[in-house]
DNA sequence: GCGCATCAGTCTTGTATAAGAATTCTCCTA
DNA sequence: TAGGAGAATTCTTATACAAGACTGATGCGC
């Protein structure tokens, strides 16, 4: 069996992965770097249907069980979905699902704050010497799209994103962009956004956000700067947000 | 072998568990539900060895590999260590990976910021109606924990905790208290915190925390709600925190 | 005799595999 | 249209072997 492994680990490294696998990686490991190197490559989609556990095994070279854990791991970074009986499938960020992981803003009750879209300008510029640090692979461009949105109506949020310009062409173009950027970001660019990182502080409004809110510039506002990475666990995404959270508050699970 | 899952979840219902299994339970789960009773009822210490894989499926009659998939599920909890040649451990939360864990104040640079223990009172008091509603069991008396914390010697955080008079005894006469309450809690009164919600807001310093950390009032500080869980999901600390971050940044991932 | 390295033995978890059960959907039939 | 057989899938359980880690005995040099 060791030698359909190897097999089974080249196809891998034809598919993309070259690296990590110097001494007899675990075959579950291979496998998932197969089955990443598929979705990245646009093998395999959103939404599509993964080979069964046995044949995702068989073509591998491995048994039905090592592709179970390979599937069961994946499943766990919310890189896809299994259903008993079904399959298992690439997962989809929808808008709805976006908002829920990724947008923490709740109601005074507890329950989801459902954001809407005031103002929107998209502008593609050099990347600063901090944006080309912190992305992956360094863009010497990028597209940054700043938004003011709303929550029942309310001017509360204002928040620049900023992408590289060579992971999401013409994106400029496609100006005004939907309210969730990480379902676009998946659909039309297939990057699938999995992890972030935030880092919190609360501090008086400047002057550029107190007038994009229309508040007051010494009124507390949450700053949230956050890191987005893909499946691949590239930086692709940096984003400055601010919060006005007199009514609401931002929630998050620490485990 | 189904008559022999029957007798081991029959143990497991002997030592506390007794909901939850009408419809054929999966083992692993049940094994999971058996050692966490054990857990709650000290007959597991922190730190203290679990049987190995063998021995627990023997004990509960079913195979290792079933053992292997509940250990491996507790350990994805954080509930046990497991260290290949060596064995399974209750998980110990020392004061270190408390504050690794839960404690999320962060440098400018990116490290983990220090904080150190200025002032601290100790009550006991009756619940007020919503402290008793959001706890397990709805407590009749509190002890409430009032610290204002330092980081570099500077006085940056107020905090106010709530935990229940009957899950801990004697916990006033304890004062002073060490720096991190949960290493206290699972070594003096069992209750392992394993996860904590979290609703965070900016807001404007109000006089009580303004004049505990020497700041003007309208200075924007970040308050922040906690809910504390513990290894039995129950809610046993309520906890209200105002943090100044005019140099340091609240770090979380979203996963 | 004392100290230290080495090595075998044993206990542990990690990995790989396989067989049967449970779930879900489709499609055919009455 | 309702119901049931069948096929496809994941889920659960079980077993065998590999790899890591600690223990203690053994032997050699000093």
């Amino acid at each position: 069996m060791r030698s359909d492994l190897v097999h089974g680990v080249a196809s891998a490294m034809e598919a993309g992965l070259d690296q990590a696998n110097l001494m007899t990686e675990p075959l579950y490991k291979a496998v998932i770097g197969t089955v990443i190197d598929r979705i990245v490559s646009g093998e395999l989609v959103p939404g599509a249907m993964l080979p069964s556990e046995y044949d995702l095994g068989a073509e591998l070279g491995v048994s039905q069980g090592t592709a179970r854990k390979a599937l069961e791991e994946l499943e766990r970074r919310g890189i896809i979905k299994r259903r008993q009986g079904v399959g298992s499938f690439v997962a989809v960020r929808t808008p709805e699902n976006a908002l829920f992981q990724f947008f923490r803003l709740r109601n005074p009750d507890g329950t989801q704050a459902i954001p809407g879209l005031a103002e929107e300008t998209v502008t593609s510029r050099k990347a600063t010497a901090s944006e080309a640090g912190q992305l992956s692979d360094a863009p010497e461009r990028v597209h940054e799209i700043v938004r003011v949105r709303t929550i029942d109506g309310a001017r509360l949020i204002y928040e620049k994103s900023v992408v590289p310009a060579v992971l999401f062409p013409g994106l400029a173009e496609r100006a005004p962009l939907p309210n969730a950027l990480y379902a676009l970001y998946q659909q039309a660019f297939r990057i699938a956004i999995v992890r972030a990182d935030e880092s919190i502080r609360a501090v008086a409004a400047d002057q550029e956000t107190a007038s994009a809110l229309g508040i007051v510039e010494t009124r507390p506002v949450m700053r949230v700067e956050r890191k987005a990475f893909d499946i691949a666990d590239r930086c692709v995404e940096l984003r400055l947000s601010f919060y006005v959270t007199d009514h609401h508050a931002y929630g998050i699970s620490l485990a």
